[in-house]
DNA sequence: AGTACCTGTAGGAAATATCCTAATGCTGCG
DNA sequence: CGCAGCATTAGGATATTTCCTACAGGTACT
C-alpha cells in the first residue's frame, strides 16, 4: 500500500527492465511508469503525481539539465535522483543546480542506490563525498551569468581565435603580442569560463553561438 | 543443469545487477561471473571455460575493440555478444569486424537481449536490422565517406579522446604509449579528415554527434 | 612471392604552450 | 588622495606537442 510510486527515466530499456527487477525486490519502492525519452518524461510528470523520478542525465535529445529544470518548473515538490553514466562528477554539481535532489552513477552498487532513491523520496538529499566536496568548490549560480560575458575585451577576442582554431604563436603574431602574453589569456579564459581545455571552449562556443560550426559534412 | 554459463562484463555496478535479476528469471541462462574492467575480462575468460560472454565495449581502459580481438585471440571458440551503450552504431561495424558475434544496445528491451544471448551463445549471430543496414552499407561505400570513417580503430580511439578535450600526454598515460605515437596519430586523424586544428575536429565531432556536446551552461 | 600501402609504434630535434612571477597602467571607491 | 583590484603585457624555466624519420607486421593487389 504505502509503495512510493517511482517515475524511471532511463533510454536504456535494459537498465529500466533491470532496474525494475531490483526494486521489485524491495517492499517500499515500486516502478509504476516508465520513459526512454525527456518527451515522455515531461508526458509522465504532468499526467499523474509521483513520489520519485529517477533520471539518467545523458537521455537523448534535450539537454538532461535543462529536463531537470523544465520538471522542477512544472512539479518543484517532485524529487529528482539524478542517475548517470559519467563517472565525471562534473555533471553531479551542475545536475544538483539544476533542481535534482540526489546523484549516483551507474557504477554504484545497487545497495547504494536503493539508500540514495529512499532519502530523496523522503524529501531528503543524496550526494556522495566526492560529489560534496566538489559542490562546496563549485558552488555558484549557473544559470544567472553566462561565463563568456565576464571575460575582458582582449580575452573574448583571444576567446574567439581560439575556439575558430588559430594557435597561440599564430595570434601572437596577429595582434603583434608576445605568446607568452596570449597564453596567460588562455589561461586567464580558461579559469573564468571554469573549464580546463580548448575541446570544452569550443563545445561551449557552439552551444552558444559564438562560433560557425562550419559546414563540415 | 543445461544451463548457460554467462560471463558479464560491465562497469556498470547498476547494469551489472540489473542484468542478473533479468537473467535469473530465465530457466536457461545464468550469470556465473562478472567482470568490471578489461584485465577482470581477460582474467575470467582464462580461468574456465564460458557459453557465452557479454561485454559492454564502453568500459575503460584498453580499448573495447582490442579487448575483442584479446579474448578471440585466447578463446577463438567463445560467442561474444557487445553489449553498448553508444547509439553510435559506428561501433557496431567495428565490433563485428573484431570478431563479436551480436551487437546490441542498452536502448533494446530485455526480450531481445534475451533472444540475442540464446543465438549468440548457440553459435549465431545477432545483428538488429538497423545494425545490418549500417553493415551494408558500410560495405558498400556510395560516394559519400564521411571523413571519420576512414579512421583506423585506434586513430579513431584517439580521436574521441581528443574531442573529448584530452591532451596528448594524458592520452599516451592511459593507453600506456609514447606520446610521440598519439601525435603520430593525431597528424594522421588531421590528415585524413582534412583539418588542421582541434577546433575543427571538435566542430565536426559535434556536427555528426560523435561527442557529447556538453550541457556547457 | 613481390611489392606497395596502411597501421601502430617511437626517437631526436625543434617548435609551441604553460607555469610562475611581475611590472605597468587604469578605474573605482572610501 | 591612496589603495585595491583588474587588464594587459612579458621573461625565464619547464612541459607539451609537433616534425621528420623509421621500422615491423599486416593486407591487398599483381
Amino acid at each position: 500500500m504505502g509503495k512510493l510510486q517511482v517515475l524511471l527515466a532511463d533510454d536504456h530499456a535494459i537498465v529500466r527492465d533491470g532496474l525494475k527487477q531490483i526494486l521489485a525486490e524491495t517492499d517500499d519502492l515500486s516502478v509504476v511508469g516508465e520513459a526512454a525519452n525527456g518527451i515522455e518524461v515531461v508526458h509522465m510528470v504532468r499526467s499523474r503525481a509521483w513520489d520519485l523520478l529517477v533520471l539518467d542525465i545523458s537521455m537523448p535529445g534535450r539537454s538532461g539539465l535543462d529536463l531537470i529544470r523544465l520538471v522542477k518548473d512544472e512539479q518543484p515538490g517532485l524529487p529528482i535522483l539524478v542517475l548517470s553514466m559519467h563517472q565525471e562528477e562534473q555533471y553531479a554539481v551542475r545536475a544538483l543546480h539544476a533542481g535534482a535532489a540526489g546523484y549516483v552513477t551507474k557504477e554504484s552498487d545497487c545497495e547504494l542506490l536503493l539508500h540514495a532513491m529512499r532519502r530523496v523520496a523522503h524529501g531528503g538529499v543524496y550526494v556522495s563525498e566526492k560529489v560534496a566536496e566538489l559542490m562546496a568548490r563549485a558552488l555558484r549560480p549557473i544559470g544567472t551569468v553566462l561565463p563568456h560575458t565576464l571575460l575582458s575585451d582582449r580575452e573574448y577576442q583571444v576567446f574567439g581565435m581560439l575556439v575558430q582554431g588559430h594557435g597561440l604563436t599564430e595570434i601572437a603574431t596577429e595582434l603583434s603580442l608576445s605568446v607568452k602574453t596570449i597564453s596567460t589569456h588562455k589561461t586567464r579564459i580558461l579559469q573564468k569560463m571554469e573549464m580546463g581545455n580548448l575541446s570544452e571552449l569550443v563545445r561551449y562556443a557552439i552551444a552558444h553561438h559564438l562560433v560557425d560550426p562550419g559546414d563540415l559534412y
